[in-house]
DNA sequence: CGTAAGATGAAG
DNA sequence: TTCATCTTACGG
C-alpha cells in the first residue's frame, strides 16, 4: 500500500505511475463522486510541452506550489482538465489525470454527463472533470488537505503499467511520459 | 491592444 | 474530419 502523503509525489514521473491505482475522491458540488486513477501523463519544465516550459504565469502558478496541490485549467474554451502537482516547490511538474475507474457515485456522474454508458464517463481528461464536478473553484485546493473538496485514498495495486507516447500534445512528442493500467477499460482511447 | 494556439470531445 | 468556444500568453 502506498504512503499517502507529499513523497508519493517526489517527481513527476515517478508520481505518475504511483498515482495509478489510487481513489480520487471529489466531494465538489452536489454529491461525492470517486473513481481510481487509471492514466496519466507526466510534465515539467524541461518539457516543451508543459504549461510551465516558459516560466510561471498566472494560469500555471499552482504548478510552481507545493506538492499535492490542484491545477485545473480550461483548455479549448470549454474543458477543463485537472493535474496534481508533483516535485519540489518552485519547480513546475504536474501530473495531469487522463481517465478514472469509476467507484462511487455513477448515478451523479451519469447526469453530469449526460451519458448511460459507465465506460464513457470518465475515460478522458475533459471527460472526468464533467463527471466529478471539477472545475476551476477547485484549482490550487490540496489532494493531503482533508478539508479540501478533492483528495486521494488508497485504491488498488495495478499489476501492468504501460509506458507511452503522450496524447494530444503538438511538441515533444516523443516522449514517453503518458502511464496507464495495462488492460483496463476506462483508459482513454486513442 | 491583436491574435493564434491550445494537455478535448462530440458529431457527421 | 470538422467545429464548438474562449482564456491565456505573447508580441507590437
Amino acid at each position: 500500500m502506498q504512503i499517502l502523503n507529499e513523497y508519493l509525489l517526489d517527481n513527476s514521473l515517478t508520481a505518475a505511475k504511483k498515482l495509478l491505482g489510487c481513489k480520487l475522491v471529489s466531494s465538489c458540488r452536489d454529491g461525492v463522486t470517486s473513481g481510481y486513477i487509471v492514466e496519466t501523463e507526466s510534465y515539467n519544465m524541461q518539457d516543451e510541452a508543459s504549461h510551465s516550459y516558459r516560466g510561471q504565469t498566472t494560469r500555471n502558478t499552482p504548478m510552481f506550489a507545493k506538492a499535492g496541490t490542484v491545477y485545473v485549467y480550461l483548455t479549448y474554451g470549454m474543458h477543463y482538465c485537472v493535474n496534481i502537482v508533483a516535485g519540489a516547490v518552485g519547480d513546475g511538474q504536474a501530473v495531469l489525470i487522463r481517465a478514472l475507474q469509476p467507484v462511487d457515485g455513477i448515478n451523479l456522474m451519469k447526469q453530469r454527463r449526460a451519458k448511460d454508458d459507465i465506460k464513457n464517463l470518465t475515460n478522458g481528461p475533459a471527460k472526468l472533470t464533467q463527471a466529478t464536478g471539477i472545475d476551476k473553484g477547485d484549482n490550487k485546493d490540496n489532494i493531503f488537505d482533508q478539508k479540501s473538496a478533492i483528495h486521494i485514498e488508497w485504491g488498488f495495486k495495478p499489476k501492468n503499467i504501460i509506458q507511452t507516447k503522450r496524447i494530444g500534445i503538438k511538441k515533444s512528442v516523443d516522449k514517453k511520459w503518458r502511464f496507464y493500467v495495462a488492460g483496463n477499460i476506462y483508459v482513454s482511447k486513442k
